[in-house]
DNA sequence: CACAGGTGCTCAATCGATGAAGCATCAATT
DNA sequence: AATTGATGCTTCATCGATTGAGCACCTGTG
């Protein structure tokens, strides 16, 4: 297949050495512009053809080296343990893979100081723009890619120093809370105030959905239950605790719960199952994220699924304009009909 | 903060200049080795000093250009719509960093084509070994390398000519069927075939997972009835297409299903529950795969998880060795306990 | 016949980091 | 005084691709 099986890759030289012609035309030919270079379309042909067998594959290295732009966008993303972040980078992948550019993606599992490491590496390794997911601290990560001159995209949680697409959070919990006890009011006959659970208090997003959680309650004329409010994190070990040791402190368990993510759900419906309590009848449900088996587990759950699509097309579109004032683009999510 | 606010990044040149000093002298203090250069005290800490107060960071671009070895270690993965991808790209990009690698990954959407295009891609970016999980043609993706000279391991699915980590799927399969059929008879006192859905007859982690079941309904000494084996790809839209067609064909719907992934698993169930039938009980079910939320669907359901941290490890163990020939390295998968 | 303008290419500098080789300087030894 | 051997740096070529500048050569026009 492969001549002597080569342990070099071959580079522009080598097939301008077989080629018998210069680095420089193959390279024009390579990359597209041999137009411009006035190159004979028979050489390019021959140097394709070439290019072709020896295997060969442009060193992005030397090439993003020479010119100004590496075509390199980088994406920061918590966890990749539920369907919301998958989505989210697989039409990030997509989106850029659309537009020529190269798409990392890595990790960094809610870590604060990870997040800043994976920041710095993708500024090493010279991104044109970083969109941060999630972030815990997005104004750090900024602060990094500014020093460095690469713009900042914030997804999913805002910051205050660069443009953020974000869903509808207060939007979306209104209308959540207000199906949930509205669930609980048709099921049970009575007006009850539900649980909030999981998120961070810090976090943006939890604050403005504790604020629909709280507005719900209010245009409902019922009382919130300030015992009740358990932003305890996202974790689902953490949510299980939470729901523990409120087990502990009363007898009185809630008849809804608004469960601020999937991951708290995981938590909180293993909680159920062990310890018994709901024995006698589910608690009516609403989570604030989508994921197609919560959809199965029964009629007593509602879902917001986030519109990822649309967010990352907004995304782009800021990529595109060029935008890098700190606006805010919310996103309304949409209801999720069960089944 | 950063003075000036320089629009372009500083280099180890900007930074000899401003410590009065030569570029090497930046290089050797910045990249750890200038013990072995011979660099006073002083005048490294003076210029790490600065490189801090500058906002340095390196450019991977040169650097690797440079070097014999990129650092970068590539993976290329199916979807990011499972818990078990998401979990091997997690576990995958933990382990690359701990060994001070950088790890990139992309998302090949089942594509063939665009396998080979992010494969190529891949070798574009100088990887120095590339993890081909799930592919569709290993092979090729395997051949596209070695031109280059480049290391592959495959992981999930086999390939022909490099060394392979995959899950033990005849063990699993055997064990798996074993369990539903034990269910299916406990529950409706009868020996009855189970349907098999999901996954393609050409995939070598079907037609193993084939195989366990075709011989665990040997050993129970119940006939396996060929109408029933589905392998008609691993897409919930397919499996659900594949459900219909089923129960036009016959009346007489199995009791028990073997299902080849929790995605097929979507599918399966959503047509469940639109369908109509199993209103009267749901079947036994069985999948070659784990989620959290299927393991709240019910107890009529067992599942095989993939271990995942053991299969990363075998990954990595072959690289750090150097292993290259094709051989093939058998997980077994772990029985997931309900709840 | 001179000269403009086009065609088809090559030369050489450059991007930023690296490291082998080499050059001072100084202290210790013969 | 001459030699050895550290010590502490600098110089320069190099990795592979890109691109402005420039060199031959050819065709057509006045």
């Amino acid at each position: 297949m492969n001549r002597t099986s080569q342990p070099k890759r071959p580079t522009i030289y080598d097939l301008a050495e077989l080629a018998g012609t210069s680095a420089s035309a193959v390279s024009a030919v390579l990359n597209g512009n041999w137009k411009k270079r006035r190159i004979s379309a028979k050489l390019a042909e021959k140097i394709t053809k070439l290019a072709e067998e020896q295997g060969y594959a442009l060193n992005m290295q030397a090439s993003a080296l020479r010119r100004d732009r590496s075509r390199i966008i980088g994406m920061i993303v918590p966890k990749y343990d539920n369907r919301y972040f998958g989505s989210i980078v697989e039409q990030f992948e997509a989106l850029a893979r659309e537009r020529g550019l190269f798409p990392i993606v890595t990790c960094t599992r809610r870590d604060p100081a990870l997040e800043l490491e994976a920041a710095r590496a993708m500024l090493s390794y010279q991104v044109d723009c970083l969109i941060a997911t999630g972030a815990t601290d997005p104004d750090r990560v900024m602060d990094l890619c500014s020093a460095a001159g690469v713009r900042t995209i914030n997804l999913d949680l805002p910051g205050s120093r660069a443009p953020s697409v974000i869903s509808d959070n207060y939007g979306g919990a209104l209308e959540l809370t207000r199906r949930v006890l509205a669930n609980c009011e048709k099921e049970y006959g009575e007006k009850t105030p539900l649980l909030f659970v999981g998120g961070r208090g810090s976090d943006h997003n939890t604050v403005e959905r504790v604020r629909g959680f709280r507005n719900a309650h209010a245009q409902a004329g019922i009382a919130v239950d300030e015992r009740l409010m358990l932003t305890c994190g996202y974790a689902p070990e953490k949510a299980e605790n939470a729901m523990n040791q409120l087990a502990e402190r009363t007898s009185n368990l809630p008849r809804g719960m608004f469960v601020n993510s999937t991951i708290s759900l995981e938590g909180v419906m293993h909680w159920i199952r062990r310890s018994g309590h709901y024995a006698d009848g589910m608690p009516q449900l609403g989570c604030f994220d989508w994921d197609p088996f919560v959809a199965m587990l029964g009629d007593h759950i509602e879902m917001m699924r986030q519109d990822v699509p649309k967010m990352l097309e907004a995304v782009f579109s800021i990529i595109d304009s060029g935008v890098t004032d700190p606006t805010v683009v919310q996103i309304p999510p949409i209801v999720e009909n069960i089944g």
